[in-house]
DNA sequence: TCCATTTGACCCGC
DNA sequence: GCGGGTCAAATGGA
């Protein structure tokens, strides 16, 4: 078996998960909430995070030989890392620094979009390592409390891959976007596609505008780090390890609501192999058709 | 003018 | 005390 149908094999086996994941949490939404929902809401999340695992593996194996290493770690609730009191009027450093929480640790040579909207708050030259660490932030982390967040640094040994540590999960209603999931467009009622093309690259939306809210894309690390430090830069062959892309077809995915409706989603991989995956996750319809 | 990014300051865990 | 994580003023682009 070659290296492109053995990832064919991974992908597939990665939404597969997904799609079994999500069907307990749709089994867990509908069952009656018992005892305030709190299990409910640990399970949901549990499979919440699950789902997310194996898009973002299943993503990183269409994109090319990612890794992804899981580290469960403790739980904590938001309140333990959030800000703390302040004594000054100046509020610079007021914060209560997480000691542990759950993490999640991803390897790529390119940085695939994960769903969510994502904001620069920081970026600090580390010891013994060359290359500085970029914090994000959600973009919800005020509107809506999400506590997630994540570092991205350059592997020491391999500057042409990035680790990217994700922390805490995602609370906030802004649904995952396009490299996910594309919604049905309100528009002409055909399906947006996705495309991971090689040929293109990710679009880089810098504005918490309500439409990032529900497809803002993931910025383009390279363009921050272009932008902002000179340590940073671009591998020469970066032509070749271009990010994973993707264009939807259909123009306008403004409102968030329409995320709660329906969902239907189809996304078309381009890569020595042309994998074309449709997902209809209210009638449970996956379809995987090699192109 | 608005908003995202940059960057130095500040705080806390180890 | 050091180093890492976060905050917010300053800055620059749209």
């Amino acid at each position: 078996m070659d290296n492109s149908s053995t990832d064919l094999n991974r992908a597939i086996e990665g939404l597969i998960r997904g799609r079994e994941f999500t069907r307990r949490l749709k089994e867990i939404i509908k069952k009656p909430l018992v005892g305030g929902g709190e299990v409910a809401n640990i399970m949901a999340e549990e499979l919440v995070a699950k789902i997310m695992e194996s898009f973002s593996e299943t993503l990183s194996v269409i994109n090319n030989s990612d890794v992804i290493i899981t580290t469960p770690v403790e739980v904590k609730s938001p309140e333990d890392y959030s800000s703390g009191s302040c004594k000054s009027s100046d509020r610079r450093g007021c914060y209560k620094r997480r000691k542990t929480s759950e993490s999640n640790i991803k390897e790529s040579s390119d940085l695939v979009d994960d769903g969510h909207a994502w904001r620069k708050y920081g970026q600090k030259q580390i010891l013994n390592s060359t290359y500085p660490r970029h914090y994000f932030r959600c973009t919800h982390k005020y509107d809506q409390k999400c506590q997630a967040s994540k570092q991205v640094q350059k592997i020491q040994d391999n500057p042409q891959r990035f680790r990217t540590t994700y922390y805490g999960h995602h609370t906030c209603k802004a649904f995952p976007r396009v490299s996910q999931i594309i919604l049905d467009s309100p528009m002409d009622g055909n399906s947006n596609y996705i495309s991971f093309d090689q040929n293109h690259t990710f679009p880089s939306i810098k504005q918490e505008t309500k439409e990032e809210v529900v497809f803002g894309f993931y910025p383009k690390i390279e363009d921050q780090i272009q932008s902002s430090s000179s340590d940073y830069f671009l591998p020469n062959d970066h032509d070749h390890l271009t990010p994973a892309t993707f264009e939807a077809s259909g123009s306008r995915m403004t409102s968030p609501d329409v995320m709660s409706s329906g969902v239907y989603s189809s996304c078309t991989t381009t890569s020595n192999d042309n994998l074309e995956i449709d997902i209809d996750f209210e009638e449970g319809l996956w379809n995987f058709d090699q192109v």
